[in-house]
Parts: C-alpha cells; sequence; structure tokens
DNA sequence: CTCATTTATGCCACTCAGTGGCACAAGCCT
DNA sequence: AGGCTTGTGCCACTGAGTGGCATAAATGAG
C-alpha cells in the first residue's frame, strides 16, 4: 500500500501477508479443518501468540481477502462526497469502487479460496456473514452521518439487499467454470444482482 | 409435542428443554461467555457427552428457540399445498404460519432471551445467521420442487429479503420497551417489515 | 554511536469447547 | 424373564484462544 516510510509496519505487513498467503495454500490442499494454527505458525515462523495479533481467529485468516474488501468499502463511504440519489445505488456504486481499487490478480485468486473455504466450512461460513453484517452496521452509521436518511426500517433493508446480491454475485462467479478467476467479471456479476433485486421482490411462481 | 407413547421420548424431549432453560436462565444471568458448559451440564445433572449428543455446540443450545421456528418454517413449506403466486409472499405466509404454530407464551420470552444473546454474543450471532442461510437454502430446494421456479438469481434474492425483514422484525420487537413479549406483536412487525421492502428498494436519500 | 523508550515477538501455562472409544444402564420387545 | 436396542457416563485427548512476563528489534534523542 504505502511502503514509504517506516520499515517496521513493511515487516509487520510482510508478515500478515505471508501468514494470508501460506494459510489460503494450506487451506486449500487440505481443508480449514486439515490444518492446525500451530502447523500454520510453524511454517511462517511465527509463535502462535503472535498470529493472533494480527488475526481475531482462525477463520478471519481465511477470510482476509474478502474482509479487506469490505473495509475498503467502509472507507469508499467515509470519504466519498455525500451526494444525494437512491440509497441502493450509492452503496452500490461504492462496493464496486472499493472492488476496484482492492482487487489485483493476486486479490482473485486469493479471493476465491476464501470463498470455497466459507462454502464448505459452515464455521467459515458463519464468521463470513457476521462479518458482512457488521459491517453494514457500520456502514448505515456512517450514512446516516451524511445523509438525511428516514428513521425507517428502510435503509437497513437495502443494506442487506445489497448484501444479498453480493453474495449472489459472489456465488455466481466462484462456480463458473472457466479460470482465471477475473475481477471485471465480478463487477458485472454484481451489477447484475442489484439489477435483478426489482424482479427478486414481485417474482410470481406457478405450482408444477 | 406428541408426549403419547414412547416413555423414552419424553426423557429425552424433556432433558432437552432442561437443558435449553438452564442454559438460557444462566445465560441470561452472566452472559454466554459467563457460564462453561461443565457448569450448565453440572447444573442439569447431565454429562458434557450427552449435551452433545443433543447440541451440535454451545451456540445451537442458546439459539434453539429461534432454531426451532425455522425448523417449523421448512416443515411448513414442506406439507403447504403448492399454490401458485408471488413468491414472497408464500414464504411470508409460511413464516408467520410457523410462528403462530410454534409460539406460545413461554417461547416469546425465551426468543426474547435467545435474540438478545446473539445481539451481543459475536460468535452467536454469527452462528445464528449462519443457520438463517443454511435453513433458506433448503427451503429454496424444496420450492424448487414444488413450484415453477427460474434459474434465476431472484428466487435466492427473494428468500434473502424475506431473511432480512425478519430479522428487522425482530430487531424491533426485541428492543421495544414495554413487557412482556408478545407474540401477536411480531406477527405484525414481520408483515410490517416485508411491506417495507419495496420501499427500501428505492428509496432516495438527500445529502445532509 | 549509544542509550533509553516504545513496540512487536516468543514462550509458558492455562481454560475451555468439542471428539472418540468403551463400558454400563435404562427403556423396549416377545 | 430373556436378549436387544438405544441413550448415558466416564476418561483421555486435540486444538483454539488468552494472560503474563521476559526478550528482541525498531525508533528517536543526545
Amino acid at each position: 500500500m504505502t511502503p514509504g516510510s517506516p520499515l517496521r509496519e513493511r515487516k509487520k505487513q510482510r508478515t500478515r501477508q505471508a501468514l494470508i498467503d501460506t494459510a489460503l495454500t494450506l487451506f486449500g490442499e487440505r481443508g480449514f479443518g486439515g490444518v492446525t494454527l500451530d502447523e500454520l505458525c510453524e511454517e511462517v515462523e511465527v509463535s502462535k501468540r503472535t498470529f493472533f495479533r494480527y488475526f481475531g481467529g482462525k477463520e478471519d485468516v481465511a477470510m482476509a481477502p474478502l474482509e479487506d474488501m469490505w473495509r475498503a468499502f467502509l472507507e469508499e463511504l467515509e470519504t466519498a462526497a455525500p451526494e444525494g440519489g437512491p440509497l441502493l445505488a450509492l452503496m452500490e456504486d461504492s462496493l464496486l469502487a472499493a472492488l476496484d481499487r482492492v482487487a489485483d490478480e493476486a486479490w482473485a485468486s486469493r479471493a476465491l479460496t476464501s470463498y470455497r473455504l466459507s462454502q464448505d466450512t459452515p464455521s467459515v461460513n458463519a464468521h463470513s456473514l457476521h462479518f458482512c453484517e457488521s459491517t453494514m452496521r457500520t456502514v448505515l452509521e456512517v450514512l446516516n452521518g451524511r445523509l438525511d436518511l428516514p428513521g425507517d426500517p428502510r435503509p437497513r433493508l437495502a443494506g442487506d439487499m445489497l448484501v444479498a446480491a453480493w453474495h449472489h454475485a459472489l456465488d455466481g462467479w466462484a462456480t463458473r467454470p472457466g479460470e482465471p478467476p477475473d475481477k471485471r467479471e465480478l463487477i458485472a456479476r454484481v451489477r447484475d444482482a442489484v439489477a435483478a433485486l426489482p424482479g427478486a421482490l414481485t417474482l410470481t411462481a406457478n405450482p408444477r
């Protein structure tokens, strides 16, 4: 990010990234439950105590790429000029901007592994959902400070809709056949999912 | 439920309910993290090994009332006649039917405790969200078997909207001032939250 | 360059959730 | 009563996560 001055900071970032990369590699090979923290720490040559100074838990390191994106989303909302307009579109724009900013080629591949881990490991999935909801709460607080939002249920419901669209986009992106993972495609899928929301609301089904 | 014949079955249900009641009481007093499973098991006079034959984990016993309701929701969808109509309304009806069936006075009070625990204990919240999503996936599979649904994103997005509305209804219900907890009010709040979904989609905000 | 201060790390011992295996007891069937 | 099935208790074990304290590495001032 900003490898400018502080030597110490760079070391920390390197350690953090080493933990993420190694963790994703090992989890990808043997599954989340097939790797103990002791193994991971030994591989990175770091004490377990140190691991917990970088991550809140085992699940966090597995979801780091996606969590980083959500944090970027939050920053995007905090720094963007408070324009008016449809709330959902506003959040969508910030999400896409965050995605565009944080995602390089390596990110896409890491994010893919993260998502797959979350899909076949209940505790990781649970943690991931919790992180989303938690971030969305903060998002709504930030927006409340910058926009004139009603005290309604509606802002929160709009936020949950964005999250739903995001999850669906990610799901389609991760299970699609072709390699390699591409960030442009993910962006397109987010757009499509958000655009599908109104249709989902009124969808009518017939008996079989 | 059906205390008809098998003595063994009744004993099991009694043990299960004792675990739930005692757990919610203790968690309510000292918080989720302030009670160990050993304490809980000692109180109920059951071995820890037995606890894990009834519940998948510590979080499960805390969320048992709400999880029971979701299971009832699923049954409702499986047994109800497959009528056509707006998908969201269909799911809403089943949810309300399940709520009406499972919730007596005692349930409301237990559910309230459960929800509060989920709100101030991250791991419980995470577990709860995971359970919802997991159930909703099953719901969509069931509906796919009984209704002629498109392969679209839309059914899934509709499901997530219902979940969002449910969460919001529960939130308002749990943080409302008056006592005691009332199931009718919860039902009304679910209706309101679902009705607010279209407005959330198009909500427009102005800068402050 | 050196010393004091700050900050990150390592190590150790500990709690507690969750699991596997096996022996035992309680409900069940005829 | 008899065996048969099923639920329970006990025990030892793994692994995540935490607190405390000593050490080492970066930083800043002289």
